[in-house]
DNA sequence: GTGATAACTTAGCCCCCATAACCATTAGTT
DNA sequence: AACTAATGGTTATGGGGGCTAAGTTATCAC
């Protein structure tokens, strides 16, 4: 890859991914009361298991404090709950509550509808242009944040 | 395409932005003064000429408010300049300074060298994958905003 | 028990984005 | 001219997101 196109890629990078955080975030805020695109996110995760707080965090590749306080703010919403497990006292696990999963019921119908409108006009070839590099961004941008900022939090297996 | 297709992107599409976002950003924090990808685009788009204010709004898909502020920023970083232009006075310009010029420059390299980085492993068809995506994410982005939350602030658009 | 570590929380900072309200200037009417 | 929109910006207020640094409590190793 050339120089060029390293610039050019990281251009587009810098223009496009922001463009589209507001335009789903402004959407979501519009259609109901799903505040972030973050919150989301976590309700997927956790409609799956329970997480600990820390694997939470490390799943999103945010600092703990950042998702203690997104936590914080989705359980004054009842979207979510904190619990103590039986073994370690240490760790809180965090379980969606029924209104969470409501919610989450709801804003993924209204992504879907919004999305459906926003793709509707893609031909086939253009669809699996965008899943495919959707593919890559995902790929290339979960390995990335170890590399990054100081120590890697990539989860170092457990016991 | 079906629900379950656009149900299925929707989600990605939630799922990678944001981290793409995060790390992008976090990227930029760390290699540099650049406190935002939202002033790296801004200084791209005023590097080519000066724009009044509102037209930087309309361009971001941002409210007034959010680009005055975020002007001020940049103004107190030294990195534009607000100014009047000759004809209507209710109007200002802002243009870049050589310091925003400057800044420009070294967080375009930062990000070029993280993104080789980043890309360096993808292989020619992976690569292909990534621009066709991104292509394909401005083209329904870019469109979009109009037809969303507020009504279209300047866009003629649609009936 | 003492000390190190792990899992969280709190506090302090900065940035993004939005709406509401306000000011100044210009354009349109009458 | 005089009055009333409409335009372009700024300020105020409020909600999130993210980070580091500095506690707190629980667990583990000696």
């Amino acid at each position: 890859m050339t120089r060029v196109q390293a610039r050019d890629t990281a251009r587009e990078i810098l223009e496009i991914i922001p463009l589209v955080m507001r335009t789903v975030a402004a959407e979501l805020r519009a259609a109901g009361e799903m505040p972030a695109p973050a919150h989301f996110g976590l309700l997927s995760v956790l409609s799956v298991r329970p997480r600990m707080l820390s694997d939470l965090a490390s799943l999103q590749g945010v600092s703990l404090p950042t998702m203690s306080n997104s936590i914080s703010a989705m359980v004054e919403r009842g979207w979510v709950r904190r619990e103590a497990p039986d073994g370690d006292r240490r760790v809180v696990m965090i379980d969606v509550t029924p209104t969470g999963r409501a919610a989450l019921e709801r804003v993924t119908r209204a992504a879907e509808a919004h999305l459906a409108d926003v793709i509707a006009p893609l031909d086939l070839p253009a669809r699996r242009r965008l899943t495919g590099g959707l593919g890559v961004l995902r790929k290339v941008f979960a390995a990335a944040p170890a590399s990054m900022s100081r120590k890697s939090h990539r989860t170092p297996a457990k016991r």
